[in-house]
DNA sequence: CTCTCTGCAAAGTATTTGCAGACTA
DNA sequence: TAGTCTGCAAATACTTTGCAGAGAG
């Protein structure tokens, strides 16, 4: 079985992007990428957890293959890689839209929220001009205590 | 020898913030702060670096001490860890007086920039409050690819 | 059919830990 | 002196790679 994919939006773009560069849509491409599509935007996984994630709806991946995919998928621009705190780099599903958005962190237990901000783009779109950088991506973490662990 | 360290500013309270916790002030950790010191505050360490860097002044601290030392200077607050987008995290010298500053890495070569930015910071502030958070540090990352690599 | 991909297991990095002796306070 | 720290080496975590067979186009 694979999840419940009733138009699978990116499936297209997938095997087109792959096509591209003479890769090839094989099953286990598709299940790292449906899993982030069901998971949602919010959603922000290490391999250890796409891998465990998949096993338990009785999807095989390999977790090497499941490293080699999570890759392929950031390098394509279909993941975003995030760089938090905590040892273990994760991945979330990239914005079609191209609206970068940031993260709160909670350096005790973990927890993630997620913000936008016009303002915080413009720096970071103002810095890489100023030093004659070209602009890929800009993203602010903010580390915090949530309300839970403030005391 | 150790680096030329005419008032050790840092020293005093390396000293009295360890011995608050009944821990104790050692060459060894001395050496690692000090390094930090002379360096300057726009450098970015990683637990390898310092190490051949104290090597190369003749100063010896094993490899796993200069990893314990810089977690305990960062938990202490004299050091800050960088989530920079290489493998390998890197420490820098944590600002006294709390001036949070951002960086603008290129992806290709890993050469990086500093920048300050009051709204970022105040963006930071901002999304921390609205989620009930208690604002620790925030850092705006934007990657980038430099002149050089731009082609 | 051809050439890419996967799974496995082994190899790499990066970082942490156990322990006996060294050293600070 | 008492208890913390260091160096070493072994252990652990995370990620990558080599290779032979499976599978996509």
């Amino acid at each position: 079985m694979s999840l419940p994919s009733p138009s699978a939006p990116a499936d297209g773009s997938l095997q087109q992007g792959l096509h591209q560069d003479g890769r090839r849509l094989t099953p286990q491409r598709k299940r790292v990428l449906e899993l982030f599509e069901h998971r949602g935007s919010g959603c922000h996984l290490s391999a250890e957890e796409v891998h465990q994630q998949l096993a338990s709806l009785q999807l095989k991946v390999s977790l090497a293959t499941v490293y080699r995919t999570l890759r392929l998928l950031a390098d394509m621009g279909f993941l975003q890689e995030l760089e938090l705190s905590e040892g273990g780099r994760r991945f979330e599903l990239a914005h079609g839209d191209h609206r970068d958005h940031h993260h709160l962190v909670c350096i005790r237990c973990g927890r993630t929220e997620e913000f936008e901000s016009e303002p915080v783009l413009m720096a970071g779109a103002d810095a890489a001009q100023q030093f004659g950088f070209k602009l890929i991506e800009s993203s602010l973490n903010v580390r915090a205590l949530c309300p839970n662990c403030q005391d």
